[in-house]
DNA sequence: CTAAACCCTGTACCTGGGTATAGAGTCAAG
DNA sequence: CTTGACTCTATACCCAGGTACAGGGTTTAG
């Protein structure tokens, strides 16, 4: 299994190689094993793992709680009823998001089926598609 | 139609007063009009709004974004296909941004319905759920 | 054996999205 | 007609999440 320098994890990751050694400070990625010279090599999953991070960033995960998925795993360390809890509690988060997607998604198909017809300017229609929620 | 001051926005809206001032300059807030001693005088359904702006920030969207979505709406003074392909462009977004949520959801089920057994640590298998997929 | 292309640490700086403070004017209840 | 709660503008500051040097060492291809 191939290591590689930090250049390549950043170029095969898609972002700045600042930002992996942001991340490895920001404990995202394990620190990785070095060279005499002090060269960082990672193993080939970090890549994974970096593309993994963006993409839920994109789906509205801050750092913090991105570290918080990554942590969840089969770990015997770990008592094995808290791990359940966070996942369930992350499944139940993403849930929410994805029926706020959902009622967005709605309202924007069917205005772009009902646009050719072009009416008179009103209320932007896609204030519909989210109804006070109170509280996550 | 009751006119709100821009406290009453602000709490009914869950935000900062400074960040309905801030949503103003931001172009995210159409300009209010104002009472001859400069106040503002809010329509009601800004509240909605502002609440809309929380709820897409919480899905990933920037403001930048959020400033495209609000301004999707039949409007006669644009053209009208124009309208659509940015509709249909967001609703591709939205679609891309479920499905992963839906393959991380899936993931974390799983994970917490197999995790009674608590087998040896191993690598993190939320990893799993999102595949290259280059490009947005 | 040398030059280009990497990597190291440290520190400074930037952008997005706010939040706070100062100093001054306004409104409304008693 | 005052006083406490509210508003105004302007300016400064804050945090998250990076990004960019500077100054110096390492690797590797020719």
């Amino acid at each position: 299994m191939k290591a590689l320098k930090i250049g390549e994890v950043a170029a095969r990751g898609g972002v700045n190689l600042q930002t992996i050694r942001y991340y490895e400070r920001e404990l995202l990625l394990p620190k990785p094993p070095r060279l005499a010279s002090g060269y960082r090599m990672f193993p080939e999953q970090t890549v994974r793992r970096v593309r993994f991070i963006k993409r839920a960033q994109e789906l509205g995960f801050s750092l913090a709680e991105i570290r918080d998925l990554l942590s969840i795993q089969v770990d015997p360390q770990k008592d094995c009823s808290d791990v359940q809890r966070l996942a369930k509690a992350k499944v139940a988060d993403i849930e929410e998001k994805i029926r706020t997607l959902e009622s967005m998604k709605r309202v924007l198909a069917g205005l772009s089926e009902l646009c050719p017809g072009c009416g008179p300017a009103n209320e932007c229609p896609i204030l519909e598609s989210i109804e006070a929620k109170e509280a996550r």
